[in-house]
DNA sequence: TATAAAATACCTACCATACGGTATCTTTAA
DNA sequence: TTAAAGATACCGTATGGTAGGTATTTTATA
């Protein structure tokens, strides 16, 4: 997403656009080569413009990285509640949507860069964040605590959860797609009474 | 684990102790505070020896970051290793100690640090580290597909990964414990025909 | 078994670079 | 006319890495 830079100065001003290039650009370089690798410099380049752009949308390295955090908790928010909007069954709804926001499945939307991915590789990356995404977790848990309360459809999103982790890391699962057709499965009211 | 300077070369040398100790804490460090903290500096300092010291054990920081990874493996390995050497029943037996060796019931063994974190986000924070890993995790499922090679096993070891997944960042799981036993139970040889 | 030589385990002193950050300027948009 | 967007030019510092030193431990040899 470089913006051709010319004349510097005279190009046409696009704050919005650039401010989600350069949340874009950060999260991808994080993904590609790590936190480390993530400066001022690398996302300026990236993007098309220079360090001080950069730091006139976010005035540290810090705030940077938060912002690209809340970013993919806001995306993944809104995919989950996309997801719930569909669905016309009350019972579970929240977990069947987490399963589709967190497991990807045939060739994944790869375009645009993995958020889960971005959210899960910062998190565990920075204790900060780590109490960010734990507050924000338990208060999602919370909201739909009235249909998705039970211990099976908790252990479903842990799956979901440890489904994502192999893929991403890149362990194999024989069959993705059956199991979670599986979890699908005992997301269903009835899962609990019909076995054990 | 400062070991004492006072006179510096005069000290009695222990590669052996230094070098683990620059493991112990170059993971320390990478928990608390995150890859980008992990400096030959820092590193140098929480042992009590200095950057050149460090160096002679490990040239670069990348072999540095890649050692404290190996490391963890092998612990790993070892702690699956031990526990299945005390499990009875083959069936599932590499699923039951990999639950115990991923999921920390109690006031978690908190001495030691937590090896899968360590694992988890050196891993998650690198792509080369998730090449290393992928080899070493598929190895290993190929090497156990005698025993553990059902879907359910392999949902319940993903189940293990979400929860591990969870109790790092903070998310809160209502009956942790509740639901290992569950996890055991579903590793046993009948629980796929009791059940569907 | 004594001892010289070689190898190892550190430490000290550098170096170039890249990093995060500040200050200030110009240009465009409101 | 003012505020925001973005560029340019700096600065101090910390970083990864190199070079070469000294003390200790191991090995080889007599």
């Amino acid at each position: 997403m470089n913006i051709e830079v010319e004349n510097a100065h005279k190009r046409k001003k696009q704050p919005k656009v650039v401010r989600r290039a350069l949340l874009d650009q950060a999260a991808r370089i994080t993904l590609e080569q790590g936190l480390t690798k993530v400066t001022f410099q690398a996302v300026a380049d990236a993007v098309g413009v220079t360090k001080g752009g950069v730091m006139h949308h976010f005035a540290t390295k810090n705030a940077l990285v938060i912002e690209v955090f809340n970013d993919a908790m806001a995306k993944f928010e809104a995919e989950v509640d996309a997801a719930m909007a569909k669905d016309p069954v009350s019972y579970g709804a929240f977990t069947r949507a987490y399963i589709d926001a967190t497991i990807s499945l045939g060739e994944k939307a790869q375009a645009e860069y993995d958020n889960q991915a971005t959210l899960y590789v910062l998190m565990l990356g920075d204790s900060e964040l780590r109490e960010m995404w734990a507050q924000w977790a338990n208060a999602q848990l919370k909201k739909h605590a009235a249909t998705d309360d039970t211990e099976t459809l908790c252990m479903v999103r842990l799956t979901a959860d440890g489904i994502w982790l192999s893929d991403f890391s890149g362990v194999d699962i024989a069959d993705k797609k059956r199991l979670r057709d599986r979890l699908i499965k005992m997301t269903q009211r009835d899962f609990d009474n019909s076995t054990d």
